[in-house]
RNA sequence: GGCUCAGUAGCUCAGUUGGUUAGAGCGCCGGCCUGUCACGCCGGAGGUCGAGGGUUCGAGCCCCUUCUGAGUCGCCA
């Protein structure tokens, strides 16, 4: 049982007290991070969330009935010290701590909360299994490293906000409980009570309210945004996540790109110290494809993709000749220095590009002396495979990794091979932070399962001036006023100017494939507030999770979420989702279907 | 939904060709210790080897099924 608190008050955090406090008299409270007892004298580490303090108890000094209390400490009881600081003798100073050329000299102790024993240790750069981190969160966060994430997010969102309440944006909440617009991801749904068989839909993104607030002259508008998506989990991505979202009347896409860039700036030197140098760089998304592969490139190194299909056209190697027969592509790049991989790991190369539905890899390994080696020179002349090496570059020692397909395989396969490599190389370094606008991507693509075409970015992404035109006659080469922010591989975050002319947004909701009456069902708030008087405008929002999760070098989003979800979208914690009483379905006209509860049961 | 990897003490892991009573470090419990800070020394407890089934004289190890977690592809306008 804990004692009460009551005749101490809290003077100090831990790591606040440094030589300038010796011979003060200061209370700390916190946790036990260790006790070592020497018999007659005994040390606490003392936590908090700022660090750690060392206390010491004096069996010597110090009255039996404190001693004895001090001897029952453990890990984690959370106890009130005052004392006096004093400095630590030379030889006793630990150089590796904050506070370590002082300590607490113990006058007085409570035990405010005794612990059981915690099911992991709180140390930094724990090993400790992600589920059992999650099942007690509320440990794992005493941890400083994750403590470190959680305090670096505040600051950025603080940041955030001083930098956007300057440039006159005004935070405005929008509705969480909306209307599903059941247009790319999925919506998780809230059922209603009082429409019993309808349906709230949780915000993807506050993207239609904030052309809203646009229309209704906010001018400027910001928010901290939580974005709810119904899809499956990755290391970067949870069902749901936070954005910074804006919206901007009366601009251009470089007024957008030009605030968030002083934006960053800010807020990478107020928090990291890091200087971040605007603007950064801009590659059109048809660059960004023909050089990488990925219309998020990682910057850091090269490994560029070389088509090489003009060179192997009039090839007999069957492999080529079909890709490029069905309009595909042949392309290579050059792993410099691999030359010496052995078959293995090559072999491993080529299991890893089947993943993106590559059917293999083609390779070629230059050998010191410049003579080649490769499963393909049979199929070509010796000139033919030189011309092949120099398109890339290729030196001694370099391994030349060649794929052939259709152009959309080619690149998922040599894109994520390129950064594959690069991992096994460590090529990149982390606390490079390497900004990239990917601009001018198309506006529409094709999807061969709906047999329609779909937005790229999202409906209400306008065209690019010079490519109006092109809506009537050739959709699929409309480019769009949209914009990504990348770094280092990471799409940190996308925009666009949006449409505010009502035919050129009907033309578009005809292209995605609805009618007039269909659009209207879906998005006829937006398209009637268009009657009244909208500015041109356009905005961007970044991924939070993802900016922090790269900033602290995590390896995960989870790492900077305080109660993420696991990977089926449940929390080990609390549990979530849960079934609920037959009454509360009831007032909801929710009936389960049978099948599912048996199922549930089966698990 | 597919593929890959992992699951052995509270935690992190080792466990050989299938062969005696399943081990280590840390942690935990008890004892000793006045300068520790990865405290030290002595002693101790702690295991449904994720679960179920199978093969075998014998299974942590082999086979099948299944659960859990992670990564990834699909998916994510």
């Amino acid at each position: 049982m804990g004692e009460s608190m009551s005749g101490l008050k809290r003077s100090h955090m831990c790591c606040e007290l440094t030589e300038k406090y010796i011979g003060e008299t200061v209370t700390v409270m916190g946790w036990v991070q260790k006790r070592r007892d020497l018999g007659k004298l005994i040390f606490i580490a003392l936590r908090d969330r700022t660090g750690i303090v060392q206390a010491v108890v004096d069996g010597n000094t110090v009255s039996e009935d404190i001693f004895t209390k001090a001897e029952t400490i453990r890990s984690e009881f959370v106890v009130a010290i005052k004392g006096e600081v004093s400095a630590r003798t030379e030889e006793n100073i630990n150089p590796a701590m904050k506070t370590g050329k002082i300590e607490i000299v113990v006058k007085e102790l409570k035990i405010l909360a005794e612990s059981e024993t915690p099911p992991f240790p709180i140390e930094e750069n724990s090993q400790v299994k992600d589920d059992l981190r999650l099942k007690y969160r509320y440990i794992d966060l005493r941890r400083p490293d994750i403590y470190k994430n959680i305090k670096l997010r505040h600051d950025v969102a603080l940041s955030v906000r001083q930098f956007l309440n300057d440039e006159g944006f005004l935070e405005i909440e929008t509705p969480i409980l909306g209307k599903s617009t059941p247009e790319g991801a999925r919506d998780y749904l809230v059922p209603s009570r009082v429409y019993p068989g309808n349906f709230y839909g949780l915000p993807q993104s506050p993207q239609l309210y904030k052309q809203l607030l646009m229309v209704s002259g906010m001018d400027r508008y910001y928010q901290i945004a939580k974005c709810f998506r119904d899809e499956d989990l990755r290391a970067d991505r949870q069902p749901e996540f936070t954005q910074i979202d804006m919206e901007l009347s009366f601009v251009e896409a470089e007024d957008v790109m030009g605030i968030n860039e002083r934006l960053i700036k800010k807020v990478f030197k107020e928090t990291m110290k890091v200087d971040v140098e605007i603007p950064f760089k801009r590659m059109t998304y048809a660059e960004a494809m023909e050089r990488f592969g990925s219309d998020k490139p990682d910057v850091r190194f090269e490994m560029e993709l070389k088509n090489i299909s003009e060179i192997v056209k009039d090839t007999d190697f069957v492999v080529f000749k079909t890709a490029l027969e069905n309009g595909g592509s042949v392309r290579a790049i050059n792993a410099k220095g691999c030359g010496n991989f052995p078959r293995k790991q090559i072999d491993s190369l080529v299991e890893f590009v089947k993943t993106y539905k590559a059917k293999g890899l083609a390779w070629i390994v230059v050998n010191e002396g410049g003579s080649i080696k490769s499963q393909i020179s049979k199929f070509f002349t010796d000139e033919k495979m030189a011309e092949i090496v120099s398109a890339v570059d290729g030196k001694p020692g370099d391994l030349i990794l060649i794929c052939a397909d259709s152009d959309k395989v080619v690149f998922d396969a040599l894109g994520a091979l390129r950064l594959e490599i690069a991992k096994r190389l460590e090529l990149t370094n982390p606390h490079d932070f390497n900004f990239l606008w990917i601009t001018e991507f198309p506006m529409l693509e094709w999807d061969e399962e709906d047999g329609r075409f779909v937005a790229v970015h999202h409906p209400f992404t306008a065209p690019m001036d010079e490519d109006t035109e092109l809506i009537e006659t050739n959709p699929g080469k409309v480019r769009a006023k949209a914009y990504d922010i990348v770094l280092n591989g990471v799409e940190l975050g996308g925009g666009s100017i949006r449409i505010h002319r009502n035919d050129i947004q009907k033309k578009m909701f005809n292209l995605l494939g609805f009618s007039d009456e269909e659009a209207y069902e879906r998005f006829g708030f937006l398209l009637d507030a268009f009657k009244y008087g909208v500015p041109p405008h356009g905005g961007l929002a970044f991924g939070l999770d993802r900016i922090i999760m790269l900033m602290s070098n995590s390896s995960s989003i989870r790492d900077v979420i305080a109660f993420p979800k696991v990977k089926d979208a449940s929390c080990p914690m609390t549990d979530a989702p849960n079934s609920v009483d037959v009454k509360q379905l009831e007032e909801l006209g929710i009936i389960i279907d049978e099948k599912i509860n048996q199922d549930n049961e089966d698990n």
